[in-house]
RNA sequence: CGGGGAGUAGCGCAGCCUGGUAGCGCAUCUGCUUUGGGAGCAGAGGGUCGCAGGUUCGAAUCCUGUCUCCCCGACCA
């Protein structure tokens, strides 16, 4: 049996009988099948260059989703959108040493501006065209927005500074996985001043409570939203918040963090305000972000052995007819018929989620059976067949994506429905399938998170076998700091385990360290990670 | 970046040890048959075997280098 600690529900249905559109399971190899998924699905592929992916149609189309309905949330809260350079000269990252550290050793530098002939048929830099100061590519953009905030900001009427953009960023990487680690990759990156602690904190827990609400009720990815340990932090920053997701596989997924910075940026970038009373004060400022790698928490969440599932929110296309086409004269009254359900879609109009339902007549040659296929592997929620005695009968054939299977036979589980009647329910049924999708995600994380665990020795028995991944454990700690921390750190990294989170919503702890032995002060979530 | 594995047609793979000018399945194209659902039969097209050197009369195959991917580790907001 595979790395799974509960029984993947496939597991329990009549295997033989189904005949399923991957060829991994999960249970057998989940990290084979992820990257079957992402092929199969059509999302991405490799691009030649180390740990750089071409983002395909589908996989793009996931993200612009994510990105209009976060952008809505992150312009709702007042944010401002603007664009900052991709090249941060390398003195900038020389004035807040810590941020660098966390930095230094995965950034891309430009040295040169022009090529030469290298007189082998080849080109090479040309030695006379070295920049003055090199220019590094952004790993983050602290620092240069930090140089325009100092600008933009003079007295305390100018506060808050609440920018954003949506942006590529370079870390590079020694590991990469698609979409999870790449050394490009796309995001978001929210940068906000304030006049004090207290607003700059409230804003980075609006940031989190955010990307909770984006996560949970957009994507459908259960996640616990919680403060990062001392060792987790971002570099330079005071505070670290976080949100956590569970993977199929029990892992965790860091899915989106919120900083508090303090006035530690501001103090190496010089951003001050004039105050009420004339003084000059340094602000106290927060980042906060969401990247690609969001799709592969939805893929590892929502996916089965049939591929991806996109709950319908984020699905570019929410629901997919698929003519049953025979190159033969009767093609045209078939399309004609699909049509008119795509004309009755668009002229009540129908709508799910408070947005227009997006529908795609799939016109495309091919057999209907391969077409299909193709869509279910990625994931339309929604897939609708039409042969000609369907049209006959005012019918059409529907299949849910999150309900592909009929458990007795083992066959896609056809509704037979009027179109009208597929029409009327069509709404519901897309905010029905991202419900559902969301409720078995976070049954399955609730189930897999042990509490009561009271010692180290019971963790470590939890966490025996290597291979696998039985979730998540929640114990209480005394919230070591410096070399106490580190100690812990090293303890938990004998069990490839780390501290996630302290949950924001946990209940206020009542026991004792089981790394220490001192009275606890929180309760913390450990596991293994992504 | 260290250890291991891999790169041959769109996808999945065999061939490599024991060098002799490339093969299978699926997909694609054509024809016929079939038509409530992942069709059958016949035929066809498609690959400078990751890239660059070397050995050799001759290299997918042997040698060296290099790039990329996967797994484990280190590292990682």
């Amino acid at each position: 049996m595979g790395p799974f600690a509960v029984p993947l529900q496939d597991l329990s249905q009549p295997m033989s009988a189904i005949r399923h559109a991957l060829n991994t399971r999960r249970a057998d190899d989940f990290s084979a099948w992820y990257q079957e998924v992402i092929s199969a699905a059509d999302m991405a592929e490799e691009s030649g260059v180390r740990g750089c992916m071409v983002i395909k149609p589908w996989g793009y189309g996931i993200w612009e989703r994510i990105q209009r309905l976060m952008d809505d949330r992150i312009k709702a809260a007042g944010v401002q959108n603007c664009y900052f350079p991709i090249f941060i000269p390398l003195s900038n990252f020389t004035r807040e040493a810590e941020h660098v550290e966390g930095f230094a050793k995965e950034m891309a530098v430009v040295t040169h501006h022009r090529l030469i002939a290298d007189g082998k048929g080849g080109l090479v830099p040309d030695p006379a065209a070295k920049l003055e100061e090199p220019l590094v590519v952004r790993p983050t953009s602290e620092t240069i927005i930090g140089d325009a905030m100092a600008r933009w900001v003079q007295s305390w009427r100018d506060l808050p500074l609440l920018t954003n953009q949506w942006a590529n960023v370079v870390r590079w990487e020694m590991r990469t996985r698609m979409f999870l680690r790449t050394s490009e990759f796309l995001w978001q990156e929210g940068h906000t001043a304030h006049a004090d602690r207290a607003d700059a904190l409230k804003e980075t827990h609006r940031a989190l409570e955010m990307y909770r609400a984006c996560a949970e009720d957009d994507l459908a990815l259960p996640v616990i939203a919680g403060e990062k340990p001392e060792n987790e932090r971002f570099p330079g920053a005071v505070e670290t918040w976080s949100i956590e997701a569970m993977m199929q596989d029990g892992k965790a997924l860091q899915a989106g963090t919120s900083h508090y910075l303090g006035t530690n940026f501001a103090h190496a970038a010089g951003i001050q305000y004039q105050d009420k009373e004339g003084g000059q004060q340094f602000c106290h400022t927060t980042s906060w972000g969401v990247s690609t790698r969001l799709i592969g928490g939805i893929i590892m969440t929502h996916g089965d052995d049939d591929g991806l599932r996109v709950p319908p929110k984020i699905a570019p296309h929410q629901i997919v007819i698929i003519p049953m086409l025979r190159e033969a004269p009767e093609d045209e009254a078939l399309i004609e018929y699909c049509q008119e359900v795509v004309d009755m879609f668009a002229s009540i109009p129908l709508t799910a989620f408070g947005e227009r339902i997006r529908i795609l007549l799939d016109k495309s040659p091919g057999k209907a059976a391969a077409k299909r296929w193709d869509w279910v592997r990625k994931g339309a929620p929604i897939i609708v067949e039409v042969g000609p005695r369907d049209m006959a009968e005012g019918k059409l054939a529907m299949l849910r994506r999150d309900a592909l299977w009929n458990a007795d036979n083992g066959k896609p589980a056809f509704q037979f429905l009027s179109r009208e009647g597929f029409s009327s329910q069509a709404p519901s049924l897309l905010e029905k399938i991202q419900q559902s999708l969301f409720v078995d995600a976070r049954d399955r994380r609730d189930a897999q998170i042990t509490r009561g665990v009271t010692s180290l020795d019971e963790v470590a028995a939890h966490f025996a076998d290597s291979q696998k991944y039985p979730g998540w454990v929640e114990v209480q700690w005394s919230k070591p700091t410096g070399e106490a921390l580190e100690k812990v750190v090293e303890q938990l990294k004998a069990l490839k385990l780390t501290v996630r989170n302290v949950p924001r919503d946990s209940a206020p702890a009542d026991g004792t360290c089981i790394f220490t032995g001192a009275p606890a002060v929180e309760r913390i979530l450990v596991a293994r990670a992504y």
